[in-house]
DNA sequence: ACAAGCATGTAAGTTGTTACATGATTCG
DNA sequence: CGAATCATGTAACAACTTACATGCTTGT
């Protein structure tokens, strides 16, 4: 049997939310999956095209007077059926999260401890706007809430996003403190 | 000017290591790199063959008798000068985990709440599993610490992987319990 | 008039994994 | 003798990003 990988699964996830053409898909992205699955127009309109290839989606082509014409997918029974399945199978080995800043801070011995400082305390900036973000989120979803079984999903991923984050956060404050005390 | 990605770097900072063949460093990056940056042979030996032919670093071929011939990379200041360049310089935006878990969480309203439990369980499990070999490493890098200088940046690191990973853990936990007090 | 947003798509290039091919040595 | 480890490498494929190309509509 045909595989596929987990882009196309999110794109077949994604149809089932009220998300038609690859427009919206990027849109839904970009706003929801975004911390842990980004996915780019590159990937979705061929992967669009292939869905309806193996007939796990149909397409209409909607041409509403005044708009771009656009074109809307849905999942058909196969579809549907391939998701289910999917998203019961045991999943394979844990991610390794390809981090720049622990790879510069592991070399850290080439250069300063002022330096590895700046790039610290640079991450840490960023972590904390991302915490803001997520929590600006989270208020979103929960203001909206018009279909109330799949938030609580969407509020569970972004839970484990705040709850990482601030791990990050707090690594950085106790490295920080461990960097500035040894040295001078 | 040219550039190289990030894995260059890696394998340029491995250099400073001691480390000198491709089948050394590959070693390495399994017992250290390897929760967050990891580098196969396929991208190894022909990084190495880029290196010297940019003049960042040299080779020797060893030929030690009663062993395998290996050739031995050495950085040139030319490489040494570029690769604390890189280090000094700010890194770009924060990386994004993509998460096979999440993923399916999120879409969780397609399946039972007994499905979704099963994932996390399991999620959770290989998660305490990597959280045990983090702190072998860390013994064993406590244990031999030849080289003071190096092995702080390493325990940085290590502990970077072990807070993220409790964090999640802890995610798993909360998680959980959320689901199976929600339904029946 | 023009910028921003809506809407679809492709081509080239980069990066990375996997599987294969080769061969020496060491240990049981 | 055979398995494991040491050691180097390549070719095919898969996945993904970026930049480009196109064209409509809406608001200023």
């Amino acid at each position: 049997m045909k595989t596929y990988n987990d882009t196309t699964y999110a794109i077949l996830g994604i149809l089932t939310t009220n998300c038609k053409s690859g427009y919206e898909i990027k849109k839904f992205i970009d706003q929801s999956l975004n911390h842990f699955w980004k996915i780019s127009y590159g990937q979705i309109y061929p992967t669009l095209k292939l869905l309806v290839q193996d007939g796990l989606a149909e397409v209409q082509t909607e041409s509403v007077p005044g708009k771009p014409a656009s074109k809307d997918y849905h999942l058909t029974t196969k579809g549907m059926e391939l998701l289910k399945k999917w998203l019961a199978q045991p999943t394979g080995q844990l991610p390794v999260e390809r981090n720049e800043i622990l790879l510069k801070l592991f070399f850290g011995r080439q250069q300063s401890e002022e330096q590895s400082r700046i790039l610290l305390q640079d991450y840490k900036q960023e972590l904390k706007k991302r915490y803001f973000t997520y929590e600006a989120i989270e208020r979103s979803i929960m203001e909206h809430e018009e279909d109330e079984e799949d938030t609580k999903y969407w509020l569970f991923t972004l839970d484990y996003g705040k709850r990482s984050t601030q791990a990050a956060i707090d690594w950085c404050h106790v490295t920080l403190a461990q960097l500035s005390t040894k040295e001078e």
